[in-house]
DNA sequence: CATGAATGAGGCTTCATTCAT
DNA sequence: TATGAATGAAGCCTCATTCAT
């Protein structure tokens, strides 16, 4: 999804490694935030510097890596709540579980905010995915009345990288996920 | 916290030099990011690079000193909302003014960000004063029956935070906004 | 020089990779230079990175490889042409294609000048099995009257190596080669 | 000539610095040829390697320096002669000189191509220069006799660069030179 | 034997900071 | 004080070489 020759299906220890590095890159960014150097994941993820550049050519594809399998986890777990019994608690549960996600890394967050701004995007063709799952979860909602019929998906969005936002750096709790969720009831 | 002896009150055109470097800075920061090059700075305010260093003794520093000036000129605009008429309109108007400034300077959703975490945090004694500012503006307009009674002013200030980063970046209008009022208005 | 162990006649697919990577790798260096990478080097003969290094255990002994081969296989063409009718024509049409071909590989030149620096050069006996080809020619040139007679062996392949650096860098035709051509012949 | 804002005339050390890069440089490219780091070059100025990259942004520049300061100075040579009572004298002195600077100093050939190359090359200004100097040393020595008429400024540097990598490369005395120089002379 | 993943030294370049002018 | 040249640590990336599969 990010380089060598398309294709080839890459050795199993191959494929070891790059998940390793992934890891340690996710970890690393949510920790030190993006500028954090590449030396520092390859030292985290117990691998050579080159590696981390075999499987990621450039700082760049590997931010870009990071957030979309981000993005990718957080559009499987909105999946997952498609088929639930009550899809006003599928929906403000998936967001609070999103927020309090980001509250510890603020990978989150920009992924987030990537994926909103659409295709053009570092995440490609991750963020749509991410827009459709949630939009799922909304429609649902809307219709068994638990959100207010007004919204769309991207607004949904928006509000979820704000959130998540301050969550991680303004230091709050579920108080101020309260008056959101107010926003969005029904009057 | 910014430098020279203190005591000294410091030469005209020294203050004059400070305060071209500080806009400078503020711009160069909003233009490109808070990883633009203390060099950038010097040029676009036209000085050397050691005056720049004369003044602000840290990169570091010197981005304090910018996120102060913003939260001190936020609090500046919200002080004198104080005794507007429709206290409502004073409050919604201040918060959507904020968030329309952030769009442009994602340094004022760092300011936000930073005075909202309390006086240890970068902003120093900058911060409590914007939220005591901003306490004020919710009061009265909670007293007008114009905003919930149960929000406090901090969950306020990372609404106003998250709401900022979320129009700087992912790119959203007024809906946003909207729902957010809605969720601070009187149910 | 070339590396397996030596005894071992090398099995005839092994042969024949080595005789591929040898032939992309005087390609490579004659397209992008002597500093080209050993992995596009790899890629152009259609063979895996480590297969280059085991047949030439270091990118020295490959460069080594490529200038034998270039200067055997123009001690062959001199050979070639020791029986032909016209002894004059032959020694300077030998020259002009030398020059000729350098004008497209820098290789060659380069081979040239390792060759002329004696049996200690990279080259290591090749060069002398060029040198005396060429004196070959020369000789019977000289007897035919066609070449001067106070011109050496080793000041022939100066010029020549001298010519083809020039066909290839200075951009230029035949024009300089008709000097050189009248600075050889008797007065 | 290379890169600091046009108009300032630069500080009297950081002329004296500029000048023991540019001399480095040309000492290292000298002896290790082209590839040689820029470190190798800040250590021989003794220098950091911020201050080579300060005077010279980029590794190619600092090598166009070096290639312009040497044709430069070639230029210079040429011009003094050009007021020589004995014109052949001073043409083939020069042509030999040249030589003998290039057995020494690989940069010089590359120089010397470079600027046969005319205007497009990395020499910019500095090759065409060169040419008109050599030009005029030519025709003073064709009107003198002492040069066959129909050779162009062209063809010696041309011939000039190529005599240079002889004598630099395959390690050649004044007999090639003597070839050449009777190939250049009115039959 | 062939393959290609892993390694890490080394190269180029940027930039915060110091200091002579 | 102001200036801007000097410094060198640190970042990104390349590539020859090694080694497990």
């Amino acid at each position: 999804m990010t380089s060598p020759a398309p294709g080839r299906p890459l050795r199993a220890d191959a494929q070891r490694n790059r998940a390793k590095v992934l890891a340690a890159a996710e970890e690393v960014f949510a920790d030190l935030g993006t500028s954090a150097s590449t030396e520092e994941v390859a030292r985290r993820a117990g691998v050579g510097i080159g590696t981390v550049f075999r499987h990621f050519p450039t700082k760049e594809s590997l931010l870009e890596a990071v957030l979309v399998t981000l993005v990718e986890r957080l559009a499987g777990e909105a999946e997952e709540l498609r088929a639930a019994d009550d899809a006003g608690a599928a929906f403000f549960g998936f967001f609070s579980r999103v927020v309090a996600q980001a509250a510890a890394k603020q990978a989150v967050t920009e992924a987030l905010a990537e994926a909103g701004v659409d295709a053009r995007g570092v995440t490609g063709r991750a963020g749509p995915g991410l827009k459709d799952a949630i939009g799922a979860l909304l429609v649902r909602a809307q219709r068994a009345g638990a959100v207010r019929s007004d919204v769309e998906a991207g607004e949904v969005m928006a509000l979820l990288a704000g959130m998540s936002y301050a969550a991680g750096h303004a230091g709050v709790g579920s108080d101020v996920l309260r008056i959101a969720f107010d926003g969005l009831r029904p009057r």
